[in-house]
DNA sequence: CGTCGAATTGACTTGGTTCAATCGACGTGG
DNA sequence: CCACGTCGATTGAACCAAGTCAATTCGACG
């Protein structure tokens, strides 16, 4: 993790000093006495893989930051045919906002940690401070961006076009610090079964996919979930 | 068109008076005095069918309220596939906030009216209310609702589910006044070639669905254009 | 070493694409 | 007023990418 420059001051909680929301994430807009302020009611909380942090229309009623691991966001047609629409990693925000009833089902895809804020409050403390309205928004329109960029990868491309975008998504998401270097690796956050339901393909596709990729020597797979992108230029000529 | 409360204040310039945006848009926010000062730099302007209204990665230097008719945006991948990724409605607004460069291609899918307000302005004006942009991001957190479920259609739904989608959606969004009546009818704002790349499908598809939900009797078809909608939960329960 | 869930691989089927022919509405010019 | 060209839409037939079903294989863990 590279250096950044901070201030240690007195006046910034202990929990929040080492946080990333502090630093890129909604935190980083608010002053010190706010931080503090909202630090006394925030609650960091530990989610195993698997957890179910939020359900479809049913109400939330406190909003997250992202600290640690992924979210996915999923929703489900009645007769069970899943499609992932989003997936959150730190320091993201989390929750809809406005809205009591989330439209999707949030979900831990990895371990997760979550600085957990009081709905009530992060909206009053957002009537009062129009730039942490103002930041919300921006990761709003970021995610609107996202969301339509795979749109285009939902319909028009093909599976291994589909495949190679979402490696392509994740080895620049999961660990921004190597951004221009052509070797990278990672450990996938999704099964084969959670990739196939961000990607609108079956899981054994993907698999045929992620085989395909290997015999190319565009990647290597080690123990199932370890990913080394071999050259990250030659991936991407593979997204379409 | 259902009466409406309307104080038709003298400071409301006339305009205003009978513009959608004025009532359900970001214009209902302002104050008389700030709805007048905006009135006068905002020019309102007709396209035709067809016209480009902003390019992918080109700069724009001004959003726009819409103001009647239909704008698609879409996204080309290098090789010219194609994929609509949102259209928009009056009195919806237009234009990526806070980015010089479009993420897409606006192009009108239908004659076309739009309120055209200066970059710079509605930023300043932006900046000094912050429900103004309250309301900005309501409509951003729609927009983003919608992308989502879009990503289930494309992702998730057969050929049949996504053309009943898109009924079912354009029908809903033409005239929301007809709200919970069985029978509704209106003229496509797209294409067959248009309807394919919002639902990504071939054209063919697309023309081939449509004759089996007319043989059904879910729809009636004259002119091409023009569609029957015979019965709204037929329609529905053919979404998937 | 055995068990269990996740991942891979193979054989077969199919929904949707592709390529191509035809239709129909509309506008233009002879 | 009708023949012709254009453009969008429809329909048919052949093909193929991805899905389905099923059988192994792999890897983690007790």
């Amino acid at each position: 993790m590279a250096d950044r420059k901070d201030i240690h001051n007195s006046d910034t909680p202990v929990l929040c000093q080492s946080c990333e929301a502090r630093h890129n994430g909604m935190c980083g807009v608010l002053e010190p006495t706010e931080l503090l302020a909202l630090s006394k009611i925030t609650r960091v909380v530990r989610h195993e893989a698997g957890a179910e942090l939020a359900a479809e229309a049913q109400p939330v009623d406190s909003y997250a930051n992202v600290m640690r691991g992924v979210v996915k966001l999923t929703k489900t047609l009645e007769d069970g045919r899943q499609q992932i629409v989003g997936l959150q990693f730190a320091p993201d925000f989390l929750g809809r906002l406005y809205t009591k009833e989330s439209a999707v089902t949030a979900e831990a895809a990895s371990d997760v940690d979550l600085c957990r804020v009081p709905r009530a409050a992060l909206e009053r403390l957002m009537s009062e401070n129009p730039a942490l309205e103002h930041r919300l928004m921006q990761q709003t329109l970021r995610e609107l961006d996202e969301a339509r960029d795979w749109m285009v990868t939902l319909g028009r491309k093909t599976a291994s076009e589909k495949v190679a975008s979402f490696l392509y998504l994740i080895a620049t998401h999961l660990d921004p610090s190597h951004e221009g270097e052509a070797i990278r690796h990672f450990d996938l956050p999704l099964t084969r079964s959670d990739i196939a339901d961000f990607l609108g393909l079956t899981l054994e596709t993907v698999s045929r996919q992620l085989s395909r990729l290997r015999a190319d020597k565009v990647i290597a797979i080690t123990g199932n979930r370890h990913v080394d992108v071999m050259d990250m230029a030659r991936l991407k000529s593979r997204c379409g």
